[in-house]
This record gives structure tokens, C-alpha cells and sequence, in this order.
DNA sequence: TACTTGTGCAACCAAAAAGTTTCATATAGT
DNA sequence: ACTATATGAAACTTTTTGGTTGCACAAGTA
């Protein structure tokens, strides 16, 4: 089984639970609370988030408490940061014709 | 099936599709032969890039140029800036902390 | 026209993912 | 000690993925 974030914050369920323990650890339980697939199936979806780096679970009693590992998403703002250049920099050169095309407009104008 | 951005660059064979295409267009066929896998296989792939955004196809003749569109991977951009502030305020604490520690230790040499 | 090339797509298959029920176990509270 | 709570995990089922082969078809080319 592949288990890297990019599978990881494929499921929108995965992505919600990091929502929800970006700000505050909770326990298990109370995640599950949230949603209405069964316990078991968030479990999973934890152990996966765990098993990636973006989450790590720390005993308290008899309690889990999740915490989010967001730095862990640094390696997909990077891969995602090798395109953004390329994207803009295409926006910005449309965006330069279209500026170019109305500098032009504006000269045929002042010929008139 | 779901079809969104985070789902199509789950797969490392789409990434790699999208990092082929991402600064020329390529045609399916001089794609697929990069790829140890079925034209048919890559096809599919294609297909999810091109279902949610991620390229767009372009027929030239008999042949098909496939474009990426990586703007649209602003869509997950956004999703991990979000989170972002969260980390680097979590690791700004922590450089606090620690540069305050040092700060401490200094005073303390200072007092014998 | 006949042949080659570039693609789309259906049909089928195996493996992985996502969910369910059920049970075991450890800890907290009475 | 007994009971309730919090959680881990096995066993099993269903869906979704990722891949394959094979065929159809349109567009160039000899």
C-alpha cells in the first residue's frame, strides 16, 4: 500500500479530520463523533493519516489524542510550488497581450 | 465517481503525466511511450486529468495535444495555504521558545 | 484504394480502498 | 469487584482503481 500525503489528503473525510485537529488535538472519539461513518472506518482513516506523518497520537489516560502534523504538508505545497511559476508566469503574459492590445487600440485611436 | 483535483494528483503516474506536459504539449501517444504501462492504461489517466481541469485536449490533425492547465492546482494550493499560517506560527513559537531558553541560559552564566 | 498511424473505448480482471460488524482489552469511576 | 468508556484490531463485504487486450474508426500516406 502506497502511503504518501498526496493518497492521504486524497479522501475528503481525511481532509475534514485534519480540519478538525488543526487547531486542537482530540481524541479519538470525539472526531468520530463527527461523522457518520462508524468508528472503525474513521480509525482507518487515522491510522493512514498517522502512517503518512500527518498525525501523531499521543496517549493521555485512557484516552488518544490526535494532533495534527501540519508541516507534514510542505511536501505537497512544494510539489504544487514547481508549477506555480509556470501558471502565473502564462497569466502573466496573457495578461501583458492584453495590456499590449490596448496600448495599440489607444495609438490607432490617437490616429484617427 | 468522485473526480476533483485532490483525487487526480493522488496518483504518482498522474503527476508524473502533468510534469511532462506541464511546460509543452504533448500528444497522448508521445505520453503514453514514456510510461511502461498500456496506452489504455495512460488514456485513463488522461481521462481524470482532463475530467477535473487538469488538462485539456487539443485535436491537431489526427493527433491530440494534451495542454495542463496548472492553474487549477491553485485549488489545493489554497487548500494547504490555509494550514500554512497554522504551521509556521507553531514553528515561529517554537524558534521563540527556544531563542527565550538561550536568552535565559545567558542570564544565568551572567549571574555566576 | 490499401496501409499505417493515432486515438477512443468497451469488456474484463485483480488488487486496493473504504466501510461494517464483532470482539478483545485497558483504564476510570462507583 | 463491577460497569462504563475509549480504543485497537480482525474478518468480511462492497466499491473503486489501475491495468489489460482487443476492436473500431478517422486521418494521413504510398
Amino acid at each position: 500500500m502506497r502511503r504518501d500525503v498526496f493518497q492521504a489528503i486524497a479522501d475528503p473525510t481525511r481532509r475534514e479530520i485534519l480540519g478538525m485537529i488543526a487547531h486542537k488535538s482530540l481524541n479519538v472519539n470525539t472526531v468520530s463523533e463527527n461523522f457518520d461513518v462508524s468508528r472503525a472506518a474513521i480509525y482507518k482513516h487515522m491510522k493512514i493519516l498517522t502512517e503518512c506523518g500527518l498525525m501523531v497520537v499521543k496517549q493521555q489516560g485512557r484516552e488518544r489524542y490526535c494532533e495534527a502534523k501540519l508541516e507534514k504538508l510542505s511536501e505537497v505545497a512544494d510539489w504544487v510550488d514547481q508549477y506555480r511559476k509556470i501558471w502565473t508566469d502564462r497569466l502573466d503574459s496573457l495578461e501583458n497581450y492584453l495590456t499590449l492590445l490596448q496600448a495599440k487600440h489607444k495609438s490607432e485611436d490617437g490616429n484617427k
